[in-house]
DNA sequence: ATTAGTGTACTAATTGAATTAATACACTTA
DNA sequence: TAAGTGTATTAATTCAATTAGTACACTAAT
C-alpha cells in the first residue's frame, strides 16, 4: 500500500506522512478505519518501528489520525475540511508574516496565489 | 545602523537580510544608494566579511540589491513592488503545493489568509 | 495470570547540512 | 601601483535531524 525510498533526501517518516495524507484526502482511507500497526508497516517497509511511529505521531499532531496505546491507530473522525485547514495553517501564518513585513496587500497576495496555482497545475 | 546577535539561533546572515529588507521596504534605504562595504559592515558588527557577503548574496538573489565586484553593493532600482513579489514567491509556492496536496480550494485558501492576517495584526 | 498484540519512551550512533572563519584571489578606480 | 571593492575555496565546527536498538506500558483475549 505504501512505499518508501531510504536513499531519498526526504526523511522516511516524511515520505510516509505525505503518502498517508494523500490517501486520506482522496478517500482511500476512511474515518474510523484502522491503520496497519507500527510493527507491521515497519516490517513491510523494512524500516525501524520507531520510524513508522514518528510518522503516525506527526499525523496525530495534525489530527489526521487518532492513536491509542495498546489498540492501534485509526483514521480520525473529525470533519475532513477542519483537519485540512489545521494542517495548512502554519504555512499560511508564515506567508502572512512575510507579507506583513513587506507590506504586501491582501489583493496582491491573492493575485500571486491564483497565478501560482495555475502555474503549478501545468 | 544594523545590529546582530551572535548567540541567536537565527543565523547572523539571516538577521542581516531581514533587517536590510525591512529598511528597504520602509524607505530607509533608497534606490541607487550604496550599501556599506562588506568589510566595513563586517568590522562594525565584529563578524567575518564572508558572513556579510552571504547576506548580500541572498539579497541580490532576490533582486533587493545589485552588487558589482570592485565597486560595491547598491540598492536595486527595480520597482519595489516587483522586488517584493519576487521575495515572497517561494512562500507562495510552498503554500500552493500543500494546498494542492490537500485539495484545498482557492476560495478556502483566501478565507484562511484573510482571517490569519486579521489575527496577526492584533 | 498469561500471552500476543498494540504504541512509545529513552538512549545513542550517525549522518549531513548549516554556519562561520581563514585565506587567497579577482576586479575597479584613482 | 595602491587601496578599495566583492568572492571563491577550503576547512573547522557546531548542531539538528534521522534512524535504530532496546526496554517499557498498555489492551484485549484466553
Amino acid at each position: 500500500m505504501f512505499t518508501v525510498d531510504p536513499k531519498s533526501s526526504l526523511p522516511i517518516y516524511e515520505q510516509l506522512v505525505a503518502q498517508i495524507i494523500r490517501a486520506i484526502a482522496r478517500g482511500l482511507l476512511r474515518s474510523g478505519e484502522q491503520m496497519p500497526s507500527v510493527r507491521e508497516l515497519a516490517s513491510n517497509l523494512l524500516v525501524n518501528p520507531n520510524t513508522v511511529s514518528r510518522a503516525y505521531q506527526e499525523l496525530e499532531s495534525c489530527n489526521f489520525i487518532v492513536t491509542m496505546r495498546g489498540k492501534g491507530s485509526f483514521i480520525s473522525d473529525l470533519p475532513l475540511e477542519q483537519v485540512k485547514h489545521a494542517a495548512i495553517q502554519s504555512h499560511i501564518v508564515t506567508l502572512c508574516t512575510v507579507a506583513d513585513e513587506l507590506s504586501i496587500s491582501n489583493d496582491d497576495l491573492y493575485q500571486l496565489l491564483i497565478q501560482t496555482r495555475e502555474d503549478l497545475s501545468c
